[in-house]
DNA sequence: TAGATTGTTAATCGATTAACAATC
DNA sequence: TAGATTGTTAATCGATTAACAATC
């Protein structure tokens, strides 16, 4: 998620499901890596661990796509490269927009990982006239107003939407008017898209938020004694404060 | 969303599922809108439909956290604001760094959505040493040698890793031997880290990738007879070099 | 009181996981 | 054949949602 979810309701796209889907990206970084060493062949039991999740969830989610593995044996690995890419939608190119070319929609722009998957960056576009022409990414920004044509020339049929939030919902009706069916929303706003649009969401507060709701509940775990398992620099400044100079570790510390 | 999560396993935080803790954010941010707008009372209804939520959900979403609304009324603005940023634990400041100042690290260091909810950005850390003491946001960038000192002066349990993929994991080492217990990771990278400290993912291209799939899945569906709910401009393209300047919509289309 | 809306119940749905038969 | 590992089953768990009693 990325995050917030702004996704339609949890059907199964061609039988597999949201979650499934959602790590098939993970696996196929994980394989790619294993690739780029030359590994021939990988068990669910290794392939899992570099990807972070369970190896029954792996081989689950795998069982959605077919049969690709040999028992005893495990995956080749170029052979599941091939398999997610393609369920992926990845072996054919797709142009993306980047609307809104401040400092996120430079860095997007920069971003080395978009061409290494397939998305090619067809045009960056700002609605301040002084950016018009400007080369960011060694590319020219085009100003807002082509923003339709530019879309229909190209064929485009993914924005990514980096504007300030209350520009957001009318560059998302703009490019849905154009012809763009998925969107990647990367402004602080909810954005009303037509059904058959799908809109994900990328929100950094609210990431830093989920993060601070744990990071709070685990200083009121330590707090009423269940222990910190790791003690947080922000204690142990308190426990110097605390105690001195020599006090690293504090049993109970004031609120 | 924010997306692909090496979180720990979805153990109810004091009672609050995983997935009710990811909507508070959303909740909080209509509430600040209708707040701003001076909007003293809000059913389930307008602030679901505001926070593009299903109602039922907001409702028990908000029975975790107690019982704040009134029957036949609705939530008071203001009190629903407090609790749920107490609960979040926006009430008090977090000062987080930032590790890696490219294009992303200094958008996020100039991302205004921080300091407006309780986040303030204590540092901003590169390993390039052309980059050291260079003003990023209105302030100076440091050196990652000092990262565990600036850590610990500041008392900073929450980190930004905006650095390549292969640093990744090192800056996640220090950060956390430094005291650091919550990180959010952009770098493309699955971070290994001890137990009690949190790890939320950001990952640019999975986002892509995933709407890829469904964009994919759209053109199969149509190719399938069942009718595009929107055309794309993808498709349109194609319909006009397939049946000439004024065919817009066809009715199928080549692989 | 009558109307409105919450808070909760219970049914349903989807995701996760351990376990193991199938089979290389 | 013996060992290894997949693919699948079934149990469990968590999340969603409609419905409605409680109550302002």
């Amino acid at each position: 998620m990325a995050t917030g979810r702004n996704h339609r309701p949890a059907t199964r796209s061609r039988g597999i499901p949201e979650a499934t889907v959602a790590r098939l990206p993970l696996y196929l970084r994980a394989l790619t890596a294993l690739s780029e060493r030359s590994v021939p062949t990988v068990s669910s039991e290794e392939l899992a661990a570099a990807a972070g999740v369970n190896s029954a969830k792996l081989r689950k989610d795998f069982s959605y796509l077919g049969s690709y593995g040999t028992r005893g044996v495990g995956y080749d690995v170029e052979y599941l490269v091939y398999q997610i890419s393609r369920e992926l939608g990845l072996t054919q190119d797709w142009p993306v927009v980047i609307v809104g070319i401040g400092n996120l929609g430079a860095a997007l722009a920069n971003y080395g990982g978009f061409a290494s998957r397939g998305f090619r960056v067809a045009a960056l576009i700002d609605a301040d006239p002084s950016m018009t022409g400007k080369q960011v990414a060694g590319m020219g920004v085009s100003h807002v107003d082509d923003l339709e044509e530019i879309i229909q020339v190209n064929g485009v049929s993914i924005g990514v939407i980096t504007t300030p939030g209350g520009a957001a919902q009318q560059v998302c009706d703009r490019l849905v008017a154009a012809g763009v069916t998925s969107i990647l929303n990367f402004a602080p706003t909810v954005l009303t898209v037509p059904e058959g649009v799908d809109v994900r969401k990328v929100d950094l507060s609210i990431e830093l938020q989920i993060l601070a709701f744990h990071e709070q509940r685990k200083a009121a775990d330590e707090l009423a004694g269940n222990g910190a398992r790791v003690p947080t620099a922000a204690r142990r400044r308190a426990a110097r404060a605390d105690e001195g100079p020599e006090g690293d570790i504090p049993a109970v510390m004031p609120a």
